[in-house]
DNA sequence: TGAAAAGTGGGAAAAAGTGGGGAAAGATGG
DNA sequence: CCATCTTTCCCCACTTTTTCCCACTTTTCA
């Protein structure tokens, strides 16, 4: 599991170094191979290789004449890309995805399980603040996972 | 089980020292092993490893197309991180919690039980008072289990 | 009041992060 | 199809951060 949040700089050139406390379990899972991708929120998802093949898989096998569907496999298909580290373990990443995310020197790279995200770090904060505030006035539609977990 | 408040102070480097009484018990729970990420009230959760496993394969578990799902599981893996204790019994709080939690040198840790808050002291008290005066007016849509909790 | 324990500060070595130069590869236009 | 220009890749070197440990101060308890 990839959990935490880093602050994270891209250089001029749009290269990311990964945290070193990723790294090893990076190697051991997909020999330091990663793809990128982007969401819906406008950020950038990386997955490790494996992990995103078995995505792309249900993707393709979705209906492929339901609009939903394709816009998805449009999306994350046709964005993906595959990264490789460099000597000093970072990963360069392609300018459309940059511009896509609005990914500027200032980035924060938050580990959710199977994958990471990353986000431009004044919209990261933005975004977590709604979040955060309208958690408090919608507890109406809670689904009952929710309203029964214990923290 | 934790309780009690206690007044703490981080360093310039932003360690904190974990009270003594609570030691052994965090020895014996997890090996010294804990994991701290953010509260919606703006504070810092810190668990003993074990416990927070748990609540994160709860987490993980929850339907992810929910919003409401997805934005806690982005806060609260997100922003997971491990702790280890130096040799002087103090754990290092990563800068994104401690700017998360608006810590500077005074903070305030509260036993919760499974688990730990850490607040920044000003905002904890500010925010105490307010919740001992709110309480004396809003009794009128107390949920079951509080109108018939005796205390 | 003294010894032990707890709390606090800080320095130095090591590790991680960052920038950039130049070679290689690829794109562009005549 | 070639010449030129731009982008990408690879590696070196510098800077910053982190980690580890030592030492001092304060508190506690007999």
């Amino acid at each position: 599991m990839f959990r935490g949040a880093t602050k994270v700089t891209l250089d001029t050139k749009g290269r990311l170094s990964i945290p070193t406390r990723y790294r090893e379990r990076i190697q051991d899972k997909c020999d330091g191979q990663l793809v990128v991708t982007v969401d819906r929120d406008y950020c950038l998802l990386i997955y490790p290789l494996p992990e995103w093949e078995e995505i792309e898989r249900k993707l393709v096998r979705l209906p492929s004449l339901h609009p939903q569907a394709r816009r998805l496999l449009r999306l994350m298909v046709g964005y993906a890309s595959e990264l490789e580290t460099d000597s000093n373990g970072r990963v360069l990443l392609p300018k459309e995805l940059r511009e896509f995310a609005g990914l500027d020197r200032h980035a924060i790279l938050i580990g959710q399980g199977n994958k990471f995200e990353l986000w431009n770090e004044a919209r990261w904060n933005e975004r977590r603040d709604q979040w955060l505030n309208d958690e408090t006035t919608g507890e109406e539609g809670l689904p009952h996972e929710l309203e029964t977990l214990s923290l």
